[in-house]
DNA sequence: CGGCTGATTGAATCAGATCAACTGCTGTGG
DNA sequence: CCACAGCAGTTGATCTGATTCAATCAGCCG
């Protein structure tokens, strides 16, 4: 079991390349779950107690509005850690969390950590650089969400896949409603969106799978953002 | 001169309750420039050499998109320190800065800075609560663009002025040109929302200053944002 | 085979952007 | 002291991309 929690620390890349001995500090604060699918972790609204690490599985992060409609923020997946924010405030969730498949987490109380960080710079320095990493996606996201027309963020948003996949022929990571929220839209308009940019020639679709024909003329179409 | 720097240093937030020593160290390597109005102080893309504190006056941080659309996400006053993002990462600025006013600057290069952090743990804390807050200032962002209209965004922004005023009688801070591409819109909209909000009889305008009639009422409009 | 969910398509509608004209204020210079 | 240039803001008319509503389709599972 400690096993586990340290090989899954050493997972996460907000702790990668940590010495043995911060780990077993942090091993001795974290927790291991096991979360099924579909459950959710926190609300937007309750106040941030513990933040934590995906070890395997998939937990989004979503605001909704009183309409009813969801805007998801982001979708995090094994190695990454989440809802450290409330933990440096001492304050509320911003937003809620929900695990989208059966996952493993790590959570890590807010009050242990901070000891931890006051003991350890270095680890400090890695925090800072994580918080700068995604508040450059923010920026970025913020941007394409306010500069551009949909088919031009759905351009971004599979050059992005592109990068992380290392490969014309992608495989959509979420299902294309999830898509569709991320790039603050709605189905219906994805789909017309994947239309467009097929009939231009750019991408070959086939249910989840996607063809990148021209990866620089979506590189132009979805220039400057990001 | 030195008086002077070590003045303003200790005036930004980021640095207050620092140890002596420490702020003579900061003292040592910070620039006090004075900038005037409109000038730019670096573009997205460029390599982040230094990191910024407002001593007086005031910056915004936008995007612009080719069409020459901008995005404001944030304008910094007296006090604030900004563009801490590539210091940690050590790469480009992910936007770009220009003074609204008339301004005093603090600039420190990178290299000296991550020194002072290595050396105090408390100031790495400070860092990480103002990088934390920020974040979490652009998940709202994210969820007033992209879940509401843009007279709910506006309702959204009075009910910030006025927290942070303390009073229904508003004075707008910035030039209204410059909220409508805060609240990503263009100032056609935004005047037609002031407008709009005028009609409901829940505020009341004249010129720069608004008179928040029913702040119930706007909090309604703008509910779950914030 | 139904029945559910996710995805797609079509038609109608709407919010916001665009384009253009106009107002009012400020500051500069003749 | 007035005139005019210049800019911020407003107003109106038009256009367009996106949402909404509704119907249909494909795949999956009991």
């Amino acid at each position: 079991m400690e096993q586990d929690k340290l090989a899954a620390l050493a997972r996460v890349r907000l702790f990668e390349g940590l010495p043995k001995a911060q780990l077993a500090t942090l091993a001795e604060i974290a927790q291991l779950k096991r979360v099924a699918a579909g459950q959710i972790l926190f609300e937007a609204g309750q106040p941030g107690t513990h933040f934590y690490a995906v070890v395997s599985g998939k937990v989004r992060i979503y605001r909704s509005a009183p309409s009813g409609k969801e805007q998801v923020l982001h979708v995090f997946g094994a190695g990454e850690a989440f809802a450290e924010v409330p933990v440096f405030e001492g304050k509320t969730y911003p937003a809620s969390a929900q695990t989208l498949d059966d996952s493993v987490l790590l959570t890590i109380p807010r009050k242990g950590f901070v000891e931890v960080l006051r003991r350890d710079p270095e680890l400090a320095l890695g925090v800072m650089a994580l918080l700068s990493a995604r508040l450059r996606g923010f920026v970025g996201q913020i941007a394409q969400l306010s500069l551009k027309e949909v088919p031009e963020r759905l351009a971004g948003y599979l050059l992005l896949l592109r990068a992380a996949q290392h490969t014309d022929e992608l495989v959509l990571d979420l299902p294309k409603g999830q898509i569709a929220a991320y790039l603050g839209t709605i189905p219906e308009t994805l789909s017309r969106a994947f239309k467009k940019l097929s009939d231009q020639g750019l991408i070959e679709t086939s249910g989840p799978s996607v063809r990148l024909l021209d990866p620089e003329g979506l590189a132009a179409l979805a220039e400057a953002v990001r």
